[in-house]
DNA sequence: TATTGTTATACTCTATAACTATA
DNA sequence: TATAGTTATAGAGTATAACAATA
């Protein structure tokens, strides 16, 4: 394609998934900007609606990202009336994570705004082309490279 | 698919693409190590490399880095002996980026390693596979999002 | 002993502003 | 005035170690 342009990194795949996702996380930080919101911020909140009770360890996991990198996080979305932090019975180290009705609205709208987002970033893909696209992905990240 | 374990995050193709990219850069930054090497600096060597005698401003454009982050890091190469910055006559402002003979060798021999490294990443996927995913990234980064 | 949440810290990556020398 | 290279710095993002409370 454009060899001499750039000197034929663009051959690699890897190359062309980071180039791509670039596009994709700087649309994706402009909507949910609109939100108050990060796309780290965005799916823990959107973890703890779909689970909710669900402890900052077990969130962590989730969002593949250290749990001291939470604290601050949920902070946030506390200090915003959007989640709480409740006493689990049985067991007085964890916190259980409770959405808000403010933070169900939010996440609901932001979903809707992230789903609109994918629609005009992907925009170039047919429907099928794009579940195509989510498969090619998965088989990738759920494959073991080393042992 | 797991929408339990992830409360639906996975529906996302950006969710994808940033996880299947996590895989990739992981390899590839042990692979290049072994080299002394960063993605980036991998890059920049391969495009002098190919590119003789490129500005750092270009070289800047072509990686989509700040010419002021490539400083260090043509340093670093020529404190490597793998490349040398030669004076350009006629503009005494710019100077032109030459591969070292050492620079040469090592960019062939981390070419080498990275296209192992592509071919086990991707092992999941046939070639044919490989070929429909760069295509379907490039029209995701090739696609003008917002005006 | 191990785990949860927390704090502090360090390290990398990236972006910006300002400077110099040249054009 | 504008550009190439440079320096310094600041802000994210992320990783690690240590601690108190609890299991």
């Amino acid at each position: 394609m454009n060899d001499n342009l750039d000197a034929g990194v663009s051959q690699f795949i890897g190359y062309n998934m980071k180039r791509a996702l670039t596009v994709v996380q700087a649309d994706l930080a402009q909507v949910l900007a609109e939100f108050g919101l990060r796309a780290v911020s965005y799916s823990a909140l959107l973890v703890i609606v779909r689970t909710p009770g669900i402890s900052q360890s077990d969130l962590a996991d989730v969002l593949r990202i250290e749990k001291s990198n939470l604290v601050q996080l949920i902070d946030e979305l506390a200090n915003r009336g959007l989640v709480t932090r409740e006493p689990v019975p049985g067991d007085r180290r964890r916190h259980a994570l409770i959405p808000a009705k403010a933070g169900i609205a939010l996440a609901e709208a932001a979903t809707r705004a992230v789903q609109a987002h994918e629609d005009r970033v992907f925009a170039a893909l047919s429907m099928l082309e794009r579940a195509t696209l989510v498969h090619l992905l998965r088989r990738v990240w759920a494959m073991p490279v080393r042992a």
